[in-house]
DNA sequence: TATTTTTTCAAACAAGCGTTTTAATGATTG
DNA sequence: CAATCATTAAAACGCTTGTTTGAAAAAATA
């Protein structure tokens, strides 16, 4: 009896969208066992009953809110992946473009997120980094075939490199995106204060040319079969 | 979680020792606020109220467990350092040996811990993300310093790359490497069973090449000051 | 050996957790 | 208007959490 008409408020959202906003921020900054149902419920400025009743349990409530954020995401990577494919008839995307493709658009997720910008950032990366079960779950539902995708791009674009060095290599740059977005917060203070987090676009970039190198010379540096 | 407690029913470790130990593995595999007092005492086969006993709190256990498992890493990657110093007399040590002195040393504790090898690696990793307040302090804490270290290590070895751009990198650089540790355990997983988890210095060997390159071609490629 | 100190143990504590219940409210429709 | 439905609200449920207690056991000291 799980009914969720959308209702589109004028002043105030719903109820629903401030408890999967809530959620968001909260996961992202707490994880999924320091997140508290009464805890989204304050956030969100609605009763401690109401996101049982909008989604059943915390475990339904969590899932919706990653499915929402994530799904654009990778729906992006895919179209990005196309263009690149169109650009370059009949010859292959290059390295840069491929990981352009899986990189960029989190970027573009998180410029458009204006309010706490890099919370996004956080979420995604603590979609890997969560030891709980369903959430791993679900991730590996969403990346198995998208990690796929990705090696059979790069084994175009790499035709002379063995399978498994791509394999490697890919997990390699994938989790050092990971890393970058799960530690960015802290690069201010890392950097002793020379480095700050608010420009997007920047770390991005710099990100997408690190790994691409990093894959680049560690496929070349390798046993070529 | 199938228990499988190792006791060595001859001669048992101190209590204090096993608690420390089953917080290690516990913690690595379920973050704080998965861990609690009651699955540390059964892992440790002590009873409730130990930990508390020798303790005194769940913070100052885990603290001690961490300062415990970090602390010799650090020195040995000061150790690595140095002998790189040594080893290229007034030539400052390469971004390779650099990059492995930083890394190694984590290899090298998780051959040496020869049951469970690769808890370390997410233990290692887990420090970095996880958003409960005083592990954050004392992570910030410890590798502040090393952070300083390691920046003016590079900027040696690149003398005429600006400051910001050490920085960055280095930063992307350490953001890779714990990115591959929290993300190791899925290698299989995204390689579809191409990579196997066991090969610990394949894949630090491995890890080390790509932030070293990484790094090298995002310093070289960036602006020149 | 007797005595003191350290460590273990079972039980209980208050607080916080996700969830459920029951009633009141608001909105929509006949 | 009355009636039906969806939503909100307050309170309570059973359970788990970290921590404390007081007595038993073990170890150390004399």
């Amino acid at each position: 009896m799980i009914s969720s008409p959308p209702k589109p408020a004028k002043q105030k959202l719903s109820t629903r969208r401030r408890l999967i906003d809530a959620t968001a921020r909260l996961f992202a900054e707490h994880g999924y066992n320091g997140l508290t149902m009464r805890s989204v419920a304050q956030e969100a400025d609605a009763n401690l009953a109401a996101a049982n009743y909008h989604f059943g349990s915390k475990d339904a409530l969590v899932l919706e809110m990653l499915r929402e954020r994530i799904q654009p995401i990778n729906k992006r990577r895919i179209a990005l992946l196309k263009e690149a494919r169109l650009r370059n008839g009949k010859a292959a995307p290059s390295a840069h473009e491929i990981f352009h493709s899986l990189i960029f658009p989190i970027g573009e997720e998180i410029a458009r997120s204006s309010k706490s910008r890099w919370s996004l950032a956080q979420l995604v990366a603590r979609t890997f980094t969560e030891p709980v079960f369903f959430i791993e779950r679900m991730h590996q539902k969403f990346f198995s075939q998208l990690a796929k995708l990705y090696h059979r791009e790069l084994s175009l674009a790499f035709p002379n490199a063995p399978s498994k060095e791509i394999h490697w290599h890919l997990h390699l740059a994938v989790s050092s995106m990971l890393g970058a977005l799960a530690q960015h917060r802290r690069l201010r203070d890392f950097t002793e204060g020379v480095c700050s987090e608010e420009e997007v676009g920047e770390m991005i970039d710099r990100l997408i040319r690190f790994v691409t190198h990093g894959f680049i010379n560690g496929i070349n540096s390798s046993p070529t079969e």
